[in-house]
DNA sequence: CTCCGAACTGTAAGCGCTCACAACGTCATC
DNA sequence: GATGACGTTGTGAGCGCTTACAGTTCGGAG
């Protein structure tokens, strides 16, 4: 075990006393009030003022301290994007990455900094649920919100403007929310299914605590009414899980002709299981999937699948949160899904 | 398009003037000053107060003003985990993840919160760069940094502390770093190819502007020395530049007998190419990798590969970070890596 | 009984900023 | 020349917290 340490350079303490707004305005030969107005648009500040301190700031290398700002505005200007979720599923689904830059951008053009957090643990959630509310962040996006989750209770409690991605189980009422429409796109993938003459549809689902997990179920139920249960298995979203969840839907019902499978990754693991199991698709099976996202045209063959309003989903909930920020009341979005006919089905 | 708004319910306005410290003492019949000295470890407080104290925070629902302490401690509770890559790769590599969870554990044990902010384009660098030095965190951990990117320059130069993961190509006396030895696993992994009788080894490298990705190069060439440039391709991390660099060395170099593919993802892509290309992994071609990531037993066959101590890489970035921030001067830290023995050499 | 130190508590001075307010020209208007 | 309006500027009062510092209390030693 060797930790070696190549230098310890000769050394720069920290910051020798960060400029204040006082020095700015010492060295424009202003007050502080004018630098302030300055900063915070520059209304009614004559041009010579306004030289000054632009030479000012830029000799002083001054920067705003938000803490000081924030104290008085009452505003952090930055929100807080929790993924609640186990670390490794947040890497492997693309979702969240469609939303995380949707969300970012959004927020750019408010000039609000998005701030990461992941809650992988209960530890992680209580720390993250403090220090949330301790004013570091004027509001909160929640994506994946599973039911039984204090998180959501947490944060709504202490009056922090929150907004859901997902129909929030169980807080429907009283919480902003935006979704897409799971309910209907699990219809249209159902109804495309038989119309395509299948009628042994199995479905593998998604986790059964999040919206999309029932919601989606609901929609298969609604065309084809309470079918037989060993058409019925539920997975995770992640791709190993619609491998096994396939393969149990195979041993449970040998004769099913198309799954629905609630998820591209699971599709795609879906897809490998039917492979697997001698299957072609889609010949002998129809698999339709949901999402369309990257691995929906990398797969073999390409996926049909349902299309998430990813970048209008990012962009309701963004706007929602700042809707709550301002004092409005909780209000919900449901957004259009959209049916994408590939070779899967 | 139909976008619905299935309720809008009367609502509670936000938080009601939310209670102050004066609101605790009041209730709890002290003093601010006992307040403090209670949230701040609770030392010379007598038990009586304390549990007063304890009474007035339930029954106020107080939580601290985080402004209001950073205001005047000067310190944010906070520390940035500065992603520089496009947002693709954070999703793909799941490096970022090992990292992302050490650095979070460890934080966590010093009660700081981890920001994780992914700085994909030129202008989420600036943006993410004033937001850094307005004082939102105490110091930033920064990923993956690239030769010529000016974020690293634009901080230090704040004087914001800042520990870089990996060798900070041009910056290696005056920034904090923490890193695997590359060059050193490097070679091992080809010095034990060759002990296994290869004598044609290829290398697919990482992006030449990381320090991984020459570094690596480096221990190729200390144990081959300057080999024919045929067998030399570079990639970018990714399981496609994988496969892609690798079809090319075969073309290239179709008298090879192993490679040296400096990423676990990308190793995954060259068994593809390789597969694809007929040549069996190991019997015609052997294939080492780095990182000994998950894909690595994963893939068949298995990766033989280096690796990667990213526990104790990410404990020693935190280390080095929390030094910095209490003024010590900026040191460096090299951690050795590994070799791992599997089936594909 | 006095005195001293230890344990505890209150007080007040800021941290760096914003924003209402008052004060100041300066100019056109009466 | 007095008046008011307007654009510009400085002033000061906090935002909610920490932290010296200065009490205050109380027990035990002298």
């Amino acid at each position: 075990m060797t930790v070696t340490e190549p230098h310890r350079a000769r050394g720069s303490r920290i910051s020798p006393a960060r400029p204040t707004m006082d020095d700015v305005a010492a060295v424009a030969g202003v007050s502080r009030g004018t630098v302030s107005r300055f900063l915070n648009g520059g209304h009614n500040v004559s041009r010579s003022a306004r030289e000054a301190v632009e030479r000012a700031i830029r000799k002083t290398g001054y920067v705003v301290n938000q803490h000081a700002r924030s104290l008085v505005t009452q505003r952090a200007g930055s929100v807080a994007f929790i993924l609640s979720e186990p670390q490794d599923r947040l890497f492997e689904d693309p979702n969240f990455n469609n939303l995380l830059r949707g969300c970012t951008q959004v927020l750019a053009d408010h000039d609000i900094t998005l701030l990461l957090t992941v809650a992988a643990t209960d530890a992680d959630r209580v720390r993250i649920g403090r220090w949330v509310t301790a004013g570091h962040v004027d509001g909160a996006l929640l994506i994946s919100n599973h039911l039984g989750s204090p998180l959501l209770g947490d944060l709504k409690e202490r009056g922090l403007p929150v907004v859901v991605c997902g129909r929030p189980l169980g807080h429907e009422r009283d919480v902003s929310y935006a979704a897409a429409d799971d309910r209907d796109g699990a219809r249209q993938m159902v109804e495309y299914l038989r119309s395509r003459g299948h009628r042994r549809i199995g479905i593998v689902t998604g986790p059964l605590d999040t919206s999309g997990g029932v919601d989606r179920l609901d929609g298969y139920r609604d065309v084809l009414g309470a079918a037989d249960p060993a058409l019925v298995v539920s997975g995770d979203y992640t791709q190993a899980s619609g491998e096994a969840a396939t393969a149990k839907l195979l041993d449970q019902a040998p004769d099913l002709d198309a799954i629905f499978v609630c998820s591209d990754l699971m599709a795609a693991g879906a897809v490998a299981a039917l492979h697997r199991a001698g299957r072609r698709v889609p010949q002998d099976v129809a698999v339709g999937g949901f999402d369309d996202s990257k691995v929906a045209t990398t797969t073999t063959p390409s996926l049909t699948t349902i299309r998430q309003p990813w970048m209008r989903l990012s962009a309701e909930m963004v706007r929602l949160l700042l809707a709550r920020v301002d004092g409005e009341d909780p209000a919900a979005v449901l957004l259009p899904t959209e049916l994408v006919v590939r070779d899967s089905a």
